[in-house]
DNA sequence: TAGATACTTTTACAAGTATCAAACTATTTT
DNA sequence: AAAATAGTTTGATACTTGTAAAAGTATCTA
C-alpha cells in the first residue's frame, strides 16, 4: 500500500477554479519577470494584483490565498502593506510523487 | 500562462480520504495479484471488496466510485453482477503534467 | 420462480464552503 | 494627525457535499 500522509487538504485547495487561477498568476508573473530586464518589474504577486485579474472581491481572494497557504502550496511574505505570494514547490512535488505511484510500474 | 483545461473536477474527486483509499485499494489489488501465480486471484476490485475494507456503507461507496469515474480517474466495467474497477492512468498523468508546470524551469 | 447477491438511485439531513458587505487592523502618505 | 492604501476578519447567505436508510434494478442460484 502506498504511504498515506494525508494529501486531501492539498487536493481540496486545488479543487477551485479561482484558486488555480491565483496559482497560475503567481507563477506566470514570476516567469514573465525573470525573462525581462533585471529589476524592471517586481516578480512577486500581491493580493491587489490578483484583485485586478479575478472577478471576485478582495475578501474572497484573501480567503482563497489563506487556503492555498494552509495547504502549503504558496508562501506569503508580508512586507509593509503588501503580502507577497510565492509558489512553494515542495508540496507540488510531493503531490506529483503520490499521483505517479498510480501509473508507474 | 499555463493551458487551462479545467482540472478542478479531478482535484475535487481526489480531495476526499475515502476516495483516495478506494484508489489505493484498486491499485494495490492489481499490484498484489500481478506478483502472484497466474490466475490465482482476480486482479480487479469490485464495490463489495471496498465495502469490506472501508468503514462506510455501500451506497456511499457507490457514490464515491461514481465521482472517481466521472473525474476519469477510474474505469468501471460491469460483468454480471459485479462492477470491476480499474485505474485510468491518463488523467493521473495529465494532472502531474499540470502540477509540474509550477516548479519545472 | 423465489430468494439471494451486487449494486444503484432516491431522499433527507448535517456539515462544509464560496461569496460579499461591513467593520477592523496595520502601514504609508500628505 | 488625517486620509489613503492594502489586507484581514466577521457575519450572513446560498450552495455543495458526505453520509446512510430505504427502495429499486439486474443478475445469478437453488
Amino acid at each position: 500500500m502506498i504511504k498515506n500522509n494525508d494529501l486531501t487538504p492539498i487536493f481540496k485547495a486545488l479543487s477551485d477554479k479561482n484558486r488555480l487561477q491565483i496559482l497560475e498568476h503567481i507563477y506566470s508573473q514570476k516567469l514573465k519577470c525573470s525573462l525581462n530586464d533585471e529589476g524592471k518589474c517586481k516578480d512577486k504577486t500581491c493580493i491587489k494584483d490578483l484583485s485586478g485579474c479575478l472577478k471576485i472581491s478582495m475578501p474572497t481572494i484573501s480567503h482563497h490565498v489563506k487556503e492555498l497557504s494552509n495547504a502549503g502550496l504558496i508562501i506569503t511574505k508580508k512586507k509593509g502593506r503588501w503580502s507577497y505570494l510565492e509558489i512553494n514547490p515542495k508540496n507540488f512535488k510531493e503531490t506529483n510523487k503520490f499521483l505517479s505511484s498510480f501509473y508507474n510500474q
